[in-house]
DNA sequence: CAATGACAAAGTGTATACATTTTTGGCTAG
DNA sequence: CTAGCCAAAAATGTATACACTTTGTCATTG
């Protein structure tokens, strides 16, 4: 297939790209939590051979997206709500961290502008008289934008990497922010121009407190949206490690 | 091949053997700083084909402990002293949390009898009046028992893997305590003892910052020895980003 | 009728051939 | 003698065939 394919030679290539795209799908939700995924069909469906596949799960495995089992391939995890929390609290520890040092070392220019504008992103998405549902959405790239600048900041990537396996926990993604009302978003605005000031005036104690506050103000939004959601759509709310 | 071997079928597979033997030469230091892997050569070490290395060699790149570049293969990334601190520093953040959900959920005896057992070898390591090289070697063993059975106590997969990322730079790795001196090791150990005592006791916050500053004093040995050694060993060290 | 064992089907694991890309070494032109 | 280029070699990327393991089904048996 490969010499009948024109090769658009993107310089990236398809293991690259299928860990890019699966990523995404798992943490959209897009596979069933628990589920196991077929490496033919899947194959099949991505328009790829085995191999190459076989390559973006086993990478995904090593980052935690997936889980592996010896003989019987690649599932989907299922997440119990301790995981959730547990993962809340992990992301306000390494955020913390992160904001701190990036108030440590400093921001570049372009780093600064970077992020004063995915502040304004975010004044423009609650200013706008837009509907509910867009709003919604230009939040959440502004939160997303917002956080991962400075998760680029602190300069670490070892802090990042952290951080990403933080948020393969799909309730704990920055770019979902479902639990939200408008109220939440306002406060959670606030937190942000409180913490990019911190950054900015170089106080690093300050960044990270605001910070693992903020992310810990997240974590009580989305547990109290789980708590009203499952209490009438999932019964099988029984401790311990109840699977959402 | 396969068909060839006796294959003992022991029910875990090559591409997870292969896993753990380069896991552990990466934290070993067998490989050099910025080498490249020869997927060639090295299948060819360790008898396989390539398409198990690979396997392995993918899941490593997912946990970050080897770096891959697209038409360039597997390389063994360069730490700067800057990301060896950043890693005490989320290495202190995460075993803290770690200990924390410890007491919070509570040992199980057969657990608690782990964390005693530890705590015992760790005596006898300290007591023994073997010789230098003995004495490191059995700490190091008792101190990797210790914080190991924290991990598993705190019941969270995401934090386990977060400490494990925190561990992929050599020089964190709780079995490497090159940079203790006698003092340092009994220091270490009355700090395990204070953290053990607050676990068993069920003081979450008392455990959580006991384990900090023992992460924290852990890192002032490890910056200390590096700062002796570097300054006769290695002239390179210039800021920033120093790899060691 | 339930339990069990054998067989078939499906799925994963591995080896290998070949395509593509990168690297190397030498050659020529300036 | 150096710079740049071209071809050959080496290394990585992908497809595919086949081996092995698991799983599901059906018939046999107690």
């Amino acid at each position: 297939m490969a010499t009948s394919q024109p090769e658009q030679s993107n310089a990236s290539t398809q293991p690259r790209l299928l860990v890019e795209r699966l990523r995404q799908s798992l943490l959209d939700g897009a596979f069933a939590s628990g589920s196991r995924l077929n490496e033919v069909h899947l194959a099949r469906a991505l328009a790829v051979s085995r191999t190459p596949l076989r390559s973006a799960l086993q990478t995904l495995a090593g980052e935690g997206l997936l889980h592996y089992v010896p003989n019987r391939g690649f599932t989907v995890p299922e997440q119990s709500l301790n995981a959730i929390i547990d993962a809340y609290e992990m992301r306000a520890l390494a955020e913390g961290l992160a904001a701190r040092l990036a108030a440590e070392r400093g921001l570049s220019e372009e780093v600064r502008l970077r992020l004063e504008a995915a502040l304004r992103a975010g004044d423009h998405a609650l200013a706008s008289s837009t509907d509910e549902r867009e709003r919604r959405g230009l939040y959440a790239a502004a939160n997303e934008a917002f956080h991962g600048t400075i998760h680029e900041a602190a300069q670490s990537t070892l802090v990042k990497d952290v951080l990403r396996i933080c948020q393969r926990v799909p309730q704990t993604s920055s770019h979902n922010i479902v639990a939200f009302d408008l109220s939440d978003m306002r406060e959670r605005h606030a937190a942000h121009r409180r913490i990019y000031e911190a950054i900015i005036c170089r106080e690093p104690r300050e960044a990270e407190q605001q910070m693992r506050q903020h992310v810990l103000a997240v974590k009580v939004s989305m547990a109290r949206w789980y708590a009203q959601r499952g209490a009438f759509e999932q019964s099988k709310l029984e401790e311990p490690g109840l699977t959402v």
